[in-house]
DNA sequence: AATAATAAATAGACAATGTCTATATTGACT
DNA sequence: AGTCAATATAGACATTGTCTATTTATTATT
């Protein structure tokens, strides 16, 4: 075998991902320190480096396995729509709204550009195929409309990611954010279906 | 006279602020150490102290004085609104999207809850009085709408903050993004528009 | 005016961190 | 068995935030 169980300590490029995730998800993105995650491993403070270069690397490959979560979820979803009638906004919304409230501290770091290294070919492929796959279901259900295609995906991402973005931060929009008594995202979700047809059939 | 040129080193806490800003528009965030400022300032790294209790006290001043900025920004503004018909959906969006691409690293700092005390009483104010300005002028224009009064005021931040924060992180969103060779946040706002009521008239 | 009290600034210390280097150890391959 | 590369260790260094004495400058009091 290439990986498991073949040197020292084993697997410890997972162990080291996995130790860093359940830091982040319990002490947020400052208590994800390279001595801490090796501590918590089990090995020196010297031994990370072997498997990434440098905080940033390991950082980068968090970030990168949450956005290929999301676009598992997405896609999960899309294939779902054709049975029911639900529309890509809510499937590309509740996705990313879900993985927010789910995971504030992961979501948060997705966005930490001064600590994730947006070179990464690899990153770079991942947002580009969340961002086409909106674009293709934007395209489908918006034919001629009066915006255009790439000022609709990005005032949806942007809405989606200024919403959990400022709640997650607790600034201006209230912990427990609702309106008459439902949670807020389902009026946003119906307010953005005022703005472009949205429903496949 | 109770502040200037009275003590030691004269009126340093003006001069820590001063430079901390410098610093921060220059080095961004991770720039803004107590001891670069401390250094820059050219009093011991031990001084600062005496005026800002620690790190977060001081960059949490520097939060308070950009949304108060950006308050009085929206508050000339909207004062201005009388003579044109501009909308608040353009004092406000134009407020904060030429305040974020002005100083790209003070927005960011804004946000960054883990950094600000966002039990600051001062702090809390002057976004209350931001918020409660919004909710305003909103409520003047949209009299009996399909949706609530504070569905589109968190519409609206979330739109032009999720537009900020993701081109700012150079994510998702290029860094020239134009719609037809104009930037896309005219075309932004004129999106917001369609969804609710906004002219004065 | 002399002195006590207070505010402000300094220098040194400590622990924590990222990262580098030298060293040792393990496992794979000849 | 022996070579070699991958991997892990321990120590070092500079940087940071923050704490504590200590010194200095300003204000207040007598």
């Amino acid at each position: 075998m290439s990986k498991a169980k073949s040197f020292h300590h084993g697997d410890l490029k997972r162990v080291l991902f996995d130790v860093a995730l359940q830091i982040l998800d319990r002490d947020g993105i400052n208590g994800v320190t390279i001595r801490a995650v090796a501590r918590e491993a089990g090995v020196s403070h010297g031994a990370p480096v072997n498997h990434y270069r440098d905080r940033e690397a390991l950082l980068t490959a968090l970030v990168m396995r949450q956005f290929e979560t999301i676009l598992d979820t997405v896609g999960q979803g899309l294939s779902d729509t054709k049975a029911d009638c639900s529309s890509w906004i809510d499937v590309f919304g509740n996705a990313l709204l879900d993985f927010g409230f789910h995971f504030p501290h992961r979501y948060k770091l997705l966005w930490r550009s001064d600590l994730v290294d947006l070179e990464d070919p690899a990153l770079l492929t991942v947002m580009d195929r969340i961002y086409d796959q909106l674009c293709d279901e934007i395209e489908r259900t918006l034919p001629k409309a009066e915006f255009d295609r790439d000022t609709v995906a990005v005032a949806f991402w942007s809405l989606m990611h200024g919403y959990l973005d400022l709640r997650l931060s607790g600034m201006f929009i209230p912990l427990d954010d609702k309106v008459s008594g439902k949670p807020r995202q389902a009026a946003l979700l119906d307010l953005f279906k005022v703005l472009v047809p949205h429903n496949k059939s």
